[in-house]
DNA sequence: TTCAATAGTTCCGATATTCCGAACTATGGG
DNA sequence: CCCATAGTTCGGAATATCGGAACTATTGAA
């Protein structure tokens, strides 16, 4: 789990948001949840390379669930390596979405 | 002053350890001083992309003092907007190089 | 004032990344 | 078995990054 992969993948606020959504519910049932983004629609193949962005930094664990994905949030282990971290960035997100 | 372009510039390592230690001696004399970081040697024209980036990002400022240039920390500044943002990041990056 | 040296910037071609439509795969229901 | 739904993979176009070479700016010395 690198600090460069983690600020990679938040580094698009695309992902930044889907992020903040998961991790605010703790797990979110389809990806297909994140096909409208603000008030932008994004395409089923963009989604799926924004998920596996996230999987990869660590950021997300994704399980199959029948037909569809379930994406937990492994904002605790983050946390628990990097301190502070998760809490900085989605805090700053959210001040400039104010 | 944008979080994604922040984290941007902080998610490619050479910046990072470039900002740390512009941020740790709070000015850094002469972009030269980054000739090399850890012991990888960056290009004159990489160095000053690089420095551009931490610059437009709204890390640092610089100021042309004679020949060289003045890099200036502007972590205040972010810290007061973003609050413990460049902390949490600059530490996550600490815990890595350990 | 002209010249040389040093510090950075700009340009541009090569390489790597991102984006997204289309085709594909996987799972469950009728 | 087939269809519908959810996601992944593929591939080409657009975009961004990297770095060598040429350029600009500033200073100090002849």
């Amino acid at each position: 789990m690198r600090p460069e992969a983690i600020l990679h993948a938040l580094s698009d606020p695309v992902r930044a948001a889907i992020f903040t959504q998961i991790s605010g519910q703790g797990c979110v049932e389809a990806c297909s949840a994140f096909a409208v983004v603000g008030d932008k629609a994004i395409p089923k193949s963009s989604l799926s390379h924004h998920i596996k962005v996230l999987r990869e930094a660590g950021l997300i664990r994704c399980e199959r669930h029948g037909v569809e994905m379930r994406n937990h949030s492994r904002c605790s282990e983050v946390d628990q390596r990097f301190p502070g971290l998760i809490a900085a960035i989605l805090g700053a997100y959210a001040q400039v979405r104010v």
